[in-house]
DNA sequence: TGTAGTGTGTAGTATATAGTACACACTCGA
DNA sequence: TCGAGTGTGTACTATATACTACACACTACA
């Protein structure tokens, strides 16, 4: 596997993990591990990045118990969630052409369109 | 496995190799197989949905031998486009946003949107 | 000073993914 | 009638994914 996979996830985890637990004594390694349900040894080498971030169910585990963004963490793990695919996948053509056209384009103008759509102006 | 794994792949697969066929001998399933690069007996069994459609990589050579849109493909295969997946995880929480606002909108609306980005009026 | 809790090293495992390899029976034109 | 080409059944394989299990050394505090 060699050292270093997945950088950024695994130290981020740390990171929220342990700045949470200096308010609280429950957020020990070990005990996140057994409230989300894995091993500890295997949360730690994920922290550490000697193994690829776990599976999506694991990732939104993680981000619940740490109160964090599922996507940006699934992001952070190289993922996109199902329910994304699933949306794109209903409407290939069209979803595939609105993401490369956006792919580009800066927050707010994106951020305008949710915002239409949302007002429901459609 | 079971019988009658992700059926709409193969079928569409098959079908549209045998109508190309017609006009065109080189389209037999050896032919096709030979081309994109795969084994026939593993080609014959994704067309008749005894094995879930091949990977990224695949779908896309056989796309391109068919002239069909890869996207859409890749969508009766269950996945969406790595590419795509990477402008999703570059701003999770934007295109998170984007796409499950958009669910549920009509074609026209989402059109309209891409429109309105192409012409860069943002 | 011992024991409860901490993180980690090492080894192993189950399942899924993505195919290959080869033999077989059938068909169809020369 | 025969051989080249067709699709398919069966068996196997390599690699990736997603973990578990257990032992170990260290620390803190009662």
């Amino acid at each position: 596997m060699g050292p270093g996979v997945e950088m950024a996830f695994g130290e981020y985890i740390r990171e929220v993990r342990e700045r949470r637990r200096r308010k609280d004594r429950t957020f020990s390694l070990r005990q996140v591990a057994g409230r989300v349900g894995i091993e500890p040894a295997y949360l730690s080498k994920i922290e550490r990045g000697q193994t690829p971030p776990p599976s999506e169910r694991t990732i939104r585990r993680l981000a619940m118990e740490l109160d964090q963004d599922a996507d940006v963490l699934l992001a952070m793990g190289g993922k996109v969630s199902k329910d994304l695919q699933e949306i794109v996948m209903l409407r290939p053509r069209l979803f595939a052409d609105l993401l490369r056209q956006l792919r580009e384009a800066p927050d707010h103008a994106v951020l305008r369109v949710v915002r239409e759509i949302r007002d429901g102006d459609w």
